[in-house]
DNA sequence: GACGCTTGTCAACAGGCGTTGACAAAGCCA
DNA sequence: TGGCTTTGTCAACGCCTGTTGACAAGCGTC
Protein backbone atom coordinates (compact mmCIF):
# COMPACT_ATOMS: atom_id res chain seq x y z
CA UNK A 1 0.00 0.00 0.00
CA UNK A 2 1.14 3.54 -0.93
CA UNK A 3 1.12 6.11 1.66
CA UNK A 4 0.80 9.66 0.61
CA UNK A 5 3.81 11.94 1.61
CA UNK A 6 7.91 11.18 2.03
CA UNK A 7 8.83 7.89 2.84
CA UNK A 8 9.82 7.46 6.47
CA UNK A 9 13.66 6.90 6.23
CA UNK A 10 14.80 3.60 6.96
CA UNK A 11 16.98 1.82 5.50
CA UNK A 12 16.79 -1.65 6.32
CA UNK A 13 12.85 -1.93 5.59
CA UNK A 14 13.27 0.19 2.37
CA UNK A 15 15.47 -3.01 1.31
CA UNK A 16 13.68 -5.67 1.96
CA UNK A 17 10.58 -4.48 1.05
CA UNK A 18 12.69 -3.78 -2.40
CA UNK A 19 13.14 -7.32 -2.20
CA UNK A 20 10.24 -8.74 -1.50
CA UNK A 21 8.92 -6.55 -4.78
CA UNK A 22 11.46 -8.13 -6.61
CA UNK A 23 10.49 -11.41 -5.66
CA UNK A 24 7.15 -11.25 -6.58
CA UNK A 25 7.45 -9.03 -10.05
CA UNK A 26 10.21 -11.82 -10.73
CA UNK A 27 7.49 -14.60 -10.11
CA UNK A 28 5.22 -12.90 -12.01
CA UNK A 29 7.14 -11.56 -14.93
CA UNK A 30 10.35 -12.10 -16.92
CA UNK A 31 13.37 -10.27 -16.30
CA UNK A 32 12.81 -8.44 -19.59
CA UNK A 33 9.02 -7.58 -18.41
CA UNK A 34 10.22 -6.57 -14.91
CA UNK A 35 11.59 -2.53 -15.25
CA UNK A 36 13.49 -1.15 -12.12
CA UNK A 37 10.56 1.31 -12.30
CA UNK A 38 7.98 -1.14 -11.87
CA UNK A 39 9.59 -2.63 -8.49
CA UNK A 40 9.97 1.21 -7.34
CA UNK A 41 6.81 2.10 -8.64
CA UNK A 42 5.35 -0.92 -6.01
CA UNK A 43 7.78 -0.18 -3.35
CA UNK A 44 6.46 3.11 -3.30
CA UNK A 45 10.57 4.62 -4.13
CA UNK A 46 12.47 5.97 -6.77
CA UNK A 47 14.18 3.92 -9.43
CA UNK A 48 17.50 5.16 -8.77
CA UNK A 49 17.46 4.10 -5.20
CA UNK A 50 17.47 0.68 -6.41
CA UNK A 51 20.67 0.62 -8.33
CA UNK A 52 22.01 2.10 -4.95
CA UNK A 53 21.18 -0.99 -3.15
CA UNK A 54 21.62 -3.46 -5.02
CA UNK A 55 23.72 -2.33 -7.31
CA UNK A 56 22.76 -3.24 -11.09
CA UNK A 57 19.14 -4.79 -12.22
CA UNK A 58 21.34 -8.47 -12.40
CA UNK A 59 22.25 -8.34 -8.62
CA UNK A 60 18.66 -7.54 -7.57
CA UNK A 61 17.53 -10.18 -9.80
CA UNK A 62 20.43 -13.01 -7.89
CA UNK A 63 19.07 -11.49 -4.39
CA UNK A 64 15.35 -11.96 -5.37
CA UNK A 65 16.31 -15.83 -6.59
CA UNK A 66 18.78 -16.37 -3.31
CA UNK A 67 16.26 -15.11 -1.14
CA UNK A 68 13.57 -17.45 -1.91
CA UNK A 69 13.34 -21.27 -0.31
CA UNK A 70 15.34 -23.48 -2.52
CA UNK A 71 14.19 -27.01 -4.13
CA UNK A 72 14.88 -29.04 -0.22
CA UNK A 73 12.10 -27.24 1.34
CA UNK A 74 9.86 -29.57 -1.66
CA UNK A 75 11.43 -32.68 0.05
CA UNK A 76 11.05 -31.92 3.79
CA UNK A 77 8.30 -34.59 5.24
CA UNK A 78 8.21 -38.04 4.37
CA UNK A 79 10.20 -39.34 1.25
CA UNK A 80 7.33 -42.30 0.82
CA UNK A 81 4.43 -39.81 0.41
CA UNK A 82 6.16 -37.08 -1.74
CA UNK A 83 4.46 -38.27 -4.59
CA UNK A 84 1.20 -37.67 -3.23
CA UNK A 85 2.26 -34.54 -1.29
CA UNK A 86 3.92 -32.80 -4.45
CA UNK A 87 1.44 -33.46 -6.82
CA UNK A 88 -1.24 -32.16 -4.68
CA UNK A 89 0.77 -28.73 -4.63
CA UNK A 90 1.29 -28.78 -8.41
CA UNK A 91 -2.28 -29.18 -9.09
CA UNK A 92 -3.81 -27.30 -6.39
CA UNK A 93 -2.00 -24.97 -4.99
CA UNK A 94 -0.21 -23.47 -7.85
CA UNK A 95 0.80 -19.81 -6.48
CA UNK A 96 0.15 -19.41 -3.35
CA UNK A 97 2.88 -21.60 -2.19
CA UNK A 98 5.94 -19.58 -1.02
CA UNK A 99 8.30 -22.83 -1.99
CA UNK A 100 8.10 -22.69 -5.51
CA UNK A 101 7.99 -19.09 -6.04
CA UNK A 102 11.92 -19.60 -6.56
CA UNK A 103 11.10 -21.99 -9.29
CA UNK A 104 8.44 -19.83 -10.57
CA UNK A 105 11.06 -17.04 -11.21
CA UNK A 106 13.63 -19.30 -12.50
CA UNK A 107 11.10 -20.40 -15.38
CA UNK A 108 9.64 -17.10 -16.15
CA UNK A 109 12.99 -15.89 -16.76
CA UNK A 110 14.38 -19.08 -18.29
CA UNK A 111 14.38 -17.89 -21.91
CA UNK A 112 15.99 -14.58 -21.32
CA UNK A 113 19.42 -14.20 -22.70
CA UNK A 114 20.31 -12.06 -19.93
CA UNK A 115 18.96 -13.98 -16.97
CA UNK A 116 19.74 -17.38 -18.76
CA UNK A 117 22.90 -17.90 -16.90
CA UNK A 118 22.27 -16.87 -13.39
CA UNK A 119 18.78 -19.17 -13.75
CA UNK A 120 21.01 -21.97 -14.67
CA UNK A 121 23.67 -21.88 -11.88
CA UNK A 122 20.91 -21.12 -9.35
CA UNK A 123 19.00 -24.26 -10.61
CA UNK A 124 22.07 -26.79 -10.31
CA UNK A 125 22.87 -24.60 -7.11
CA UNK A 126 19.87 -25.08 -5.39
CA UNK A 127 17.14 -27.85 -7.16
CA UNK A 128 18.65 -30.96 -9.21
CA UNK A 129 21.90 -30.83 -6.72
CA UNK A 130 19.91 -31.27 -3.71
CA UNK A 131 17.27 -33.21 -5.05
CA UNK A 132 19.63 -35.72 -6.67
CA UNK A 133 21.35 -35.65 -3.26
CA UNK A 134 17.82 -36.42 -1.65
CA UNK A 135 16.36 -38.87 -4.03
CA UNK A 136 20.15 -41.13 -3.67
CA UNK A 137 20.02 -44.87 -4.62
CA UNK A 138 21.60 -45.84 -8.07
CA UNK A 139 20.75 -43.85 -11.02
CA UNK A 140 20.08 -40.30 -8.72
CA UNK A 141 21.00 -37.92 -11.54
CA UNK A 142 18.76 -39.51 -14.19
CA UNK A 143 15.90 -40.24 -11.16
CA UNK A 144 16.34 -36.30 -10.35
CA UNK A 145 16.40 -34.88 -13.49
CA UNK A 146 13.46 -36.58 -14.73
CA UNK A 147 11.67 -35.62 -11.54
CA UNK A 148 12.34 -31.77 -11.97
CA UNK A 149 11.75 -32.21 -15.32
CA UNK A 150 7.82 -33.34 -14.83
CA UNK A 151 7.70 -30.93 -11.87
CA UNK A 152 8.73 -28.08 -13.96
CA UNK A 153 6.87 -29.49 -17.07
CA UNK A 154 3.38 -28.99 -15.26
CA UNK A 155 3.95 -25.43 -14.12
CA UNK A 156 4.84 -24.48 -18.09
CA UNK A 157 1.94 -26.76 -19.26
CA UNK A 158 -0.43 -24.67 -16.64
CA UNK A 159 1.05 -21.40 -17.78
CA UNK A 160 0.98 -22.66 -21.77
CA UNK A 161 -2.94 -23.40 -21.09
CA UNK A 162 -3.66 -19.41 -19.66
CA UNK A 163 -2.46 -19.88 -16.14
CA UNK A 164 -4.84 -22.70 -15.49
CA UNK A 165 -5.21 -26.43 -16.51
CA UNK A 166 -8.76 -25.47 -17.74
CA UNK A 167 -9.79 -28.48 -16.04
CA UNK A 168 -12.44 -29.21 -13.85
CA UNK A 169 -12.41 -30.08 -10.12
CA UNK A 170 -12.90 -33.60 -10.68
CA UNK A 171 -9.78 -33.78 -13.48
CA UNK A 172 -7.85 -31.94 -11.32
CA UNK A 173 -8.22 -34.93 -8.50
CA UNK A 174 -7.49 -37.15 -11.54
CA UNK A 175 -4.58 -35.69 -12.71
CA UNK A 176 -2.89 -35.54 -8.89
CA UNK A 177 -3.86 -39.07 -9.21
CA UNK A 178 -2.03 -39.94 -12.07
CA UNK A 179 0.68 -37.40 -11.18
CA UNK A 180 1.39 -39.24 -7.64
CA UNK A 181 2.27 -42.43 -8.33
CA UNK A 182 4.81 -40.87 -11.25
CA UNK A 183 6.31 -38.90 -9.40
CA UNK A 184 6.39 -41.46 -6.05
CA UNK A 185 7.54 -44.31 -8.47
CA UNK A 186 10.64 -41.81 -9.53
CA UNK A 187 11.59 -41.40 -5.94
CA UNK A 188 11.21 -45.14 -4.93
CA UNK A 189 13.91 -46.04 -7.53
CA UNK B 1 25.48 -16.58 -46.38
CA UNK B 2 25.92 -12.76 -46.75
CA UNK B 3 26.91 -11.81 -49.96
CA UNK B 4 28.42 -8.71 -51.18
CA UNK B 5 26.74 -6.39 -53.49
CA UNK B 6 23.13 -5.60 -53.70
CA UNK B 7 20.31 -8.21 -52.78
CA UNK B 8 19.39 -9.83 -55.83
CA UNK B 9 15.50 -8.17 -56.17
CA UNK B 10 12.83 -11.12 -55.69
CA UNK B 11 10.31 -10.43 -53.02
CA UNK B 12 8.90 -14.38 -53.03
CA UNK B 13 12.71 -15.81 -51.82
CA UNK B 14 13.18 -12.60 -49.35
CA UNK B 15 10.10 -13.20 -47.70
CA UNK B 16 10.78 -16.71 -46.94
CA UNK B 17 14.14 -15.78 -46.20
CA UNK B 18 13.05 -13.64 -43.59
CA UNK B 19 10.43 -16.29 -42.44
CA UNK B 20 13.30 -18.69 -41.96
CA UNK B 21 15.51 -16.74 -40.65
CA UNK B 22 12.76 -15.47 -37.63
CA UNK B 23 12.29 -19.13 -37.10
CA UNK B 24 15.53 -19.91 -35.88
CA UNK B 25 15.81 -17.05 -34.13
CA UNK B 26 12.71 -17.38 -32.12
CA UNK B 27 13.42 -21.12 -31.74
CA UNK B 28 16.70 -19.95 -30.14
CA UNK B 29 16.38 -16.86 -28.19
CA UNK B 30 12.95 -15.18 -26.42
CA UNK B 31 10.71 -12.85 -28.28
CA UNK B 32 12.48 -9.90 -26.48
CA UNK B 33 15.89 -11.15 -27.30
CA UNK B 34 14.99 -11.31 -30.67
CA UNK B 35 15.76 -7.63 -32.32
CA UNK B 36 14.16 -6.84 -36.03
CA UNK B 37 17.56 -5.67 -36.78
CA UNK B 38 18.83 -9.37 -35.61
CA UNK B 39 16.77 -11.12 -38.25
CA UNK B 40 17.54 -8.19 -40.79
CA UNK B 41 20.98 -9.31 -40.65
CA UNK B 42 20.79 -12.67 -40.73
CA UNK B 43 18.70 -12.28 -43.93
CA UNK B 44 21.27 -9.56 -45.06
CA UNK B 45 18.35 -6.93 -45.68
CA UNK B 46 17.63 -3.86 -43.88
CA UNK B 47 14.57 -4.28 -41.29
CA UNK B 48 12.82 -1.85 -42.46
CA UNK B 49 11.78 -4.54 -44.92
CA UNK B 50 10.74 -6.74 -42.70
CA UNK B 51 8.38 -4.29 -41.20
CA UNK B 52 6.82 -3.74 -44.84
CA UNK B 53 6.46 -7.60 -45.59
CA UNK B 54 5.03 -8.84 -42.29
CA UNK B 55 3.41 -5.55 -40.88
CA UNK B 56 5.03 -5.89 -37.11
CA UNK B 57 7.08 -8.08 -35.02
CA UNK B 58 4.27 -9.83 -33.71
CA UNK B 59 2.65 -10.56 -37.03
CA UNK B 60 6.63 -11.96 -37.87
CA UNK B 61 6.53 -13.81 -34.82
CA UNK B 62 3.04 -15.35 -35.18
CA UNK B 63 4.18 -16.46 -38.92
CA UNK B 64 7.02 -18.02 -37.51
CA UNK B 65 5.25 -19.99 -34.95
CA UNK B 66 2.28 -20.97 -37.84
CA UNK B 67 4.95 -21.92 -40.35
CA UNK B 68 6.49 -24.70 -38.06
CA UNK B 69 4.67 -28.23 -37.92
CA UNK B 70 2.41 -28.36 -35.25
CA UNK B 71 2.40 -31.21 -32.44
CA UNK B 72 0.49 -33.59 -34.81
CA UNK B 73 3.80 -34.94 -36.19
CA UNK B 74 4.42 -36.21 -32.97
CA UNK B 75 1.61 -37.84 -33.43
CA UNK B 76 3.01 -39.82 -36.67
CA UNK B 77 3.88 -43.34 -36.76
CA UNK B 78 2.69 -46.40 -34.29
CA UNK B 79 0.65 -45.24 -31.46
CA UNK B 80 2.67 -48.67 -29.25
CA UNK B 81 5.71 -46.64 -30.41
CA UNK B 82 4.97 -43.19 -29.00
CA UNK B 83 6.45 -43.28 -25.83
CA UNK B 84 9.56 -44.81 -27.02
CA UNK B 85 9.91 -42.39 -29.84
CA UNK B 86 9.71 -39.88 -28.26
CA UNK B 87 11.41 -40.56 -25.35
CA UNK B 88 14.33 -41.17 -27.89
CA UNK B 89 13.93 -37.68 -29.40
CA UNK B 90 13.76 -35.68 -26.56
CA UNK B 91 16.77 -37.32 -25.22
CA UNK B 92 18.72 -37.98 -27.88
CA UNK B 93 17.77 -35.29 -30.58
CA UNK B 94 17.01 -32.45 -28.95
CA UNK B 95 17.79 -29.85 -31.95
CA UNK B 96 18.16 -31.03 -34.74
CA UNK B 97 14.30 -31.98 -34.94
CA UNK B 98 12.26 -29.94 -37.04
CA UNK B 99 9.47 -31.08 -35.37
CA UNK B 100 9.93 -29.73 -32.20
CA UNK B 101 10.79 -26.39 -33.51
CA UNK B 102 7.36 -24.85 -33.02
CA UNK B 103 7.92 -26.17 -29.03
CA UNK B 104 11.31 -24.73 -28.92
CA UNK B 105 9.78 -21.11 -30.10
CA UNK B 106 6.78 -21.51 -27.81
CA UNK B 107 8.77 -22.61 -24.54
CA UNK B 108 11.25 -19.54 -25.00
CA UNK B 109 8.51 -17.04 -25.41
CA UNK B 110 6.06 -17.98 -22.77
CA UNK B 111 8.03 -16.06 -20.30
CA UNK B 112 7.30 -12.72 -22.17
CA UNK B 113 4.46 -10.60 -21.37
CA UNK B 114 4.27 -9.41 -25.33
CA UNK B 115 4.06 -13.12 -26.78
CA UNK B 116 2.38 -14.42 -23.92
CA UNK B 117 -1.28 -14.36 -25.96
CA UNK B 118 0.22 -15.61 -29.04
CA UNK B 119 1.94 -18.96 -27.42
CA UNK B 120 -0.87 -19.74 -25.49
CA UNK B 121 -3.30 -19.75 -28.28
CA UNK B 122 -0.68 -21.53 -30.55
CA UNK B 123 -0.23 -23.69 -28.05
CA UNK B 124 -3.92 -25.09 -27.33
CA UNK B 125 -4.84 -25.13 -31.06
CA UNK B 126 -1.82 -26.51 -32.39
CA UNK B 127 -0.82 -28.68 -29.45
CA UNK B 128 -2.72 -29.84 -26.56
CA UNK B 129 -5.78 -29.61 -28.76
CA UNK B 130 -4.56 -32.33 -31.24
CA UNK B 131 -2.73 -34.52 -28.56
CA UNK B 132 -5.66 -34.35 -26.41
CA UNK B 133 -8.40 -35.93 -29.82
CA UNK B 134 -5.26 -38.04 -30.82
CA UNK B 135 -5.12 -39.89 -27.60
CA UNK B 136 -9.08 -40.10 -27.13
CA UNK B 137 -10.35 -42.40 -24.32
CA UNK B 138 -11.08 -41.51 -20.57
CA UNK B 139 -9.24 -38.56 -19.65
CA UNK B 140 -7.92 -37.55 -22.81
CA UNK B 141 -7.54 -34.37 -21.31
CA UNK B 142 -6.01 -35.12 -18.09
CA UNK B 143 -3.35 -37.11 -20.01
CA UNK B 144 -2.66 -34.80 -22.56
CA UNK B 145 -1.95 -32.58 -20.13
CA UNK B 146 -0.13 -34.64 -18.39
CA UNK B 147 1.70 -36.03 -21.58
CA UNK B 148 2.30 -32.67 -22.92
CA UNK B 149 3.55 -31.20 -19.01
CA UNK B 150 6.22 -34.20 -19.02
CA UNK B 151 7.60 -33.64 -22.54
CA UNK B 152 7.64 -29.88 -22.31
CA UNK B 153 9.74 -30.74 -18.79
CA UNK B 154 12.13 -32.46 -20.14
CA UNK B 155 13.38 -29.62 -22.88
CA UNK B 156 13.23 -27.37 -20.26
CA UNK B 157 14.86 -29.69 -17.74
CA UNK B 158 18.01 -29.64 -20.52
CA UNK B 159 17.75 -25.69 -20.93
CA UNK B 160 18.17 -25.42 -17.49
CA UNK B 161 20.95 -28.02 -17.13
CA UNK B 162 22.32 -25.77 -19.67
CA UNK B 163 21.91 -26.73 -22.88
CA UNK B 164 22.01 -30.37 -21.95
CA UNK B 165 21.18 -32.73 -19.26
CA UNK B 166 25.17 -32.93 -18.62
CA UNK B 167 24.92 -36.72 -18.26
CA UNK B 168 26.78 -39.22 -20.51
CA UNK B 169 25.68 -41.34 -22.67
CA UNK B 170 25.03 -44.36 -20.41
CA UNK B 171 22.43 -41.92 -18.51
CA UNK B 172 21.29 -40.91 -21.56
CA UNK B 173 19.52 -44.27 -22.10
CA UNK B 174 18.60 -44.44 -18.80
CA UNK B 175 16.76 -41.75 -19.11
CA UNK B 176 15.20 -42.47 -22.25
CA UNK B 177 14.27 -46.01 -20.75
CA UNK B 178 12.27 -44.81 -17.49
CA UNK B 179 10.92 -42.15 -19.81
CA UNK B 180 9.23 -44.57 -22.54
CA UNK B 181 7.26 -46.51 -20.39
CA UNK B 182 5.92 -43.24 -18.33
CA UNK B 183 5.14 -41.86 -21.87
CA UNK B 184 3.34 -44.77 -22.90
CA UNK B 185 1.18 -45.42 -20.04
CA UNK B 186 -0.40 -42.19 -20.35
CA UNK B 187 -0.83 -42.91 -24.20
CA UNK B 188 -2.63 -46.38 -23.08
CA UNK B 189 -4.59 -45.30 -20.66
C1' DG C 1 22.67 25.75 16.03
C1' DA C 2 25.99 23.74 12.82
C1' DC C 3 28.14 20.00 11.06
C1' DG C 4 28.18 15.49 8.64
C1' DC C 5 26.30 11.24 7.35
C1' DT C 6 22.37 8.82 5.68
C1' DT C 7 18.27 8.33 2.98
C1' DG C 8 15.56 9.49 -0.77
C1' DT C 9 14.29 12.31 -5.07
C1' DC C 10 14.89 14.30 -9.50
C1' DA C 11 16.53 15.14 -14.11
C1' DA C 12 19.29 13.56 -17.48
C1' DC C 13 22.13 10.44 -20.15
C1' DA C 14 23.45 6.97 -23.56
C1' DG C 15 21.77 3.11 -25.84
C1' DG C 16 18.46 0.12 -27.76
C1' DC C 17 13.92 -0.84 -29.65
C1' DG C 18 10.05 -1.18 -33.50
C1' DT C 19 8.35 1.51 -36.94
C1' DT C 20 7.84 5.13 -40.60
C1' DG C 21 8.36 7.90 -44.78
C1' DA C 22 11.37 9.57 -48.14
C1' DC C 23 14.55 8.13 -51.46
C1' DA C 24 17.34 5.04 -54.96
C1' DA C 25 17.69 1.56 -58.13
C1' DA C 26 15.99 -2.33 -60.84
C1' DG C 27 12.90 -4.27 -64.05
C1' DC C 28 8.82 -4.04 -67.03
C1' DC C 29 5.88 -2.15 -70.60
C1' DA C 30 4.65 1.01 -74.18
C1' DT D 1 13.60 6.30 -74.28
C1' DG D 2 10.24 7.61 -70.82
C1' DG D 3 7.16 6.46 -67.40
C1' DC D 4 5.52 3.25 -63.63
C1' DT D 5 5.63 -0.29 -60.32
C1' DT D 6 8.29 -3.19 -57.40
C1' DT D 7 12.11 -4.04 -54.29
C1' DG D 8 15.34 -2.56 -51.16
C1' DT D 9 18.04 1.07 -48.39
C1' DC D 10 18.66 4.86 -45.34
C1' DA D 11 17.95 8.21 -41.80
C1' DA D 12 15.15 9.49 -38.41
C1' DC D 13 11.41 9.38 -35.06
C1' DG D 14 9.41 8.58 -30.45
C1' DC D 15 9.59 5.59 -26.80
C1' DC D 16 11.47 2.93 -23.15
C1' DT D 17 15.40 1.09 -20.52
C1' DG D 18 19.14 0.84 -16.67
C1' DT D 19 22.14 3.79 -14.64
C1' DT D 20 24.40 8.06 -12.89
C1' DG D 21 25.43 12.40 -10.45
C1' DA D 22 23.66 16.40 -8.42
C1' DC D 23 20.55 17.95 -5.10
C1' DA D 24 17.19 18.04 -0.88
C1' DA D 25 15.75 16.63 3.50
C1' DG D 26 15.98 13.89 7.79
C1' DC D 27 18.63 12.67 11.84
C1' DG D 28 22.25 12.00 15.27
C1' DT D 29 26.32 14.35 17.37
C1' DC D 30 29.36 17.86 18.82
Amino acid sequence: MLCPGPRPRNAAATRTAILEAARDRFAAESYDDVGMRDIARDVGVDAALISRYFGSKDDLFLAALDSCSDGSTLMSGDKSEFGRRVAHEIVFEPKKDEKLKGMAIMLRSIGSNKAAEMVQNTCTARFFGPLEEWISGPDARVRARLLAGFIMGMSVSRELGGGSFNIDQADCEKMRDRLAPILQGLIDG
